[in-house]
DNA sequence: GCCTACATGTAAATAGTTACATGATTGA
DNA sequence: TCAATCATGTAACTATTTACATGTAGGC
């Protein structure tokens, strides 16, 4: 998890310990906060495993930093991670989810479409064994019953949030094709049978 | 945390393990869910420590199981965990807010108001933090920005669903003491002077 | 008779945090 | 000059999950 966000903002730019951890807390801190001393193992072992490197080349050095930028190994890992075959766990936590969400930007329309259903499903399976409970257990305190209630309707703003979303990845792919399909005419009756892009 | 929604569980009424796990998953499932592998230890240590105790007297022990209740000192140990000075951390983190939440039944509503204010405040300082963030930096990633603008929605109708119930604890309070001041006057006016309950 | 759910548990791994320790730089 | 913030790091601890291991009871 911490080992996503830290290549993911150092594709951005190189950056030091410091500077990613106030990145963090700024960028992500609504959801989710790291501590120095699970960070700088991190980049240590980051380091060691070749997905980053020093990069003191713009005459750092002079303040005690230790820059750190991205390797070729270390974007080939980010994506791997990020694309990962989703499990239970992943979509379960909301926290892991959003963090995939802060760097959907580098996915294919399709795969964030299909990670988008993953966890509408996931959602809507708990909304459904929440109102099969409360159907059940009627008897249960108020300040519990507010509660899940409370987060009930926060999950429904969150399914037709991802529903938003889901649109708007499946308008991308339409577009994409329709052009796509209006290129490939155009290529046809310019030249004749050109196979698909 | 675990120990927590333990002896919650077992204050309304003596459970298995297995069942415990059930019980959980449902009544807290949507925002917390706990494995096997944490939970058994867990009552070990709970029953080492003397806070719960074996309860086999309903002719239990047919199937397979350690039914657990919760010993007086255990409900110490509750009040205690569910009271306690409330630090940074228990107020950042949603599920340990949450989970006292569950259990604020047992709170004098003075504690809960002042717990809901903490967490207002902390949520509020979230939100300023957030603002100010956008307004220097304005060139994120659409899907960063439609991510942290979700949050950002979530943590105000938070806000507001808190707002709601410190109102609903003022209004406790308000109407214990009114109806505390009335009785004391009428007391007074039968028996001369009596010192306030 | 067999499958599903019931029921308990342990060892190793995971993913962190907290507390400590140290020192440099900058601005008021 | 002194406080705040910048900057890096380690050791010990915490809380938890995952994977494994084992066996029982009830229903079809």
């Amino acid at each position: 998890m911490l080992e996503l966000a830290i290549l993911g903002l150092l594709k951005e730019r190189p950056m030091h310990g410091y500077e990613l951890k106030k990145r963090l807390s700024y960028m992500l801190g609504h959801f989710w906060t790291v501590s120095y001393g699970s960070l700088y193992p991190a980049l240590k072992r980051l380091e060691k495993s070749g997905s980053i490197e020093r990069a003191y080349s713009i005459k750092e050095k002079t303040r005690n930093r230790n820059v750190f930028r991205i390797t070729p190994r270390g974007e080939k890992a980010f994506m791997n991670m990020l694309g990962e075959e989703i499990n239970d766990t992943a979509l379960a936590d909301t926290e892991k989810f959003d963090l995939r969400m802060a760097f959907f930007q580098y996915l294919e329309p399709e795969k964030r479409l299909h990670l988008l259903e993953m966890r509408r499903n996931y959602l809507t399976e708990q909304l459904a064994k929440f109102k099969a409970y409360r159907s059940v257990n009627k008897d249960e305190d108020l300040y519990r019953t507010g509660l899940l209630k409370h987060k009930f309707n926060q999950t429904k703003s969150d399914i037709r949030w991802l529903d938003r979303l889901m649109a708007h990845e499946r308008e991308t792919i339409r577009k994409r094709d329709g052009a796509a399909g209006k290129r490939n005419i155009e290529v046809e009756t310019a030249e004749g049978q050109v196979s698909a892009v």
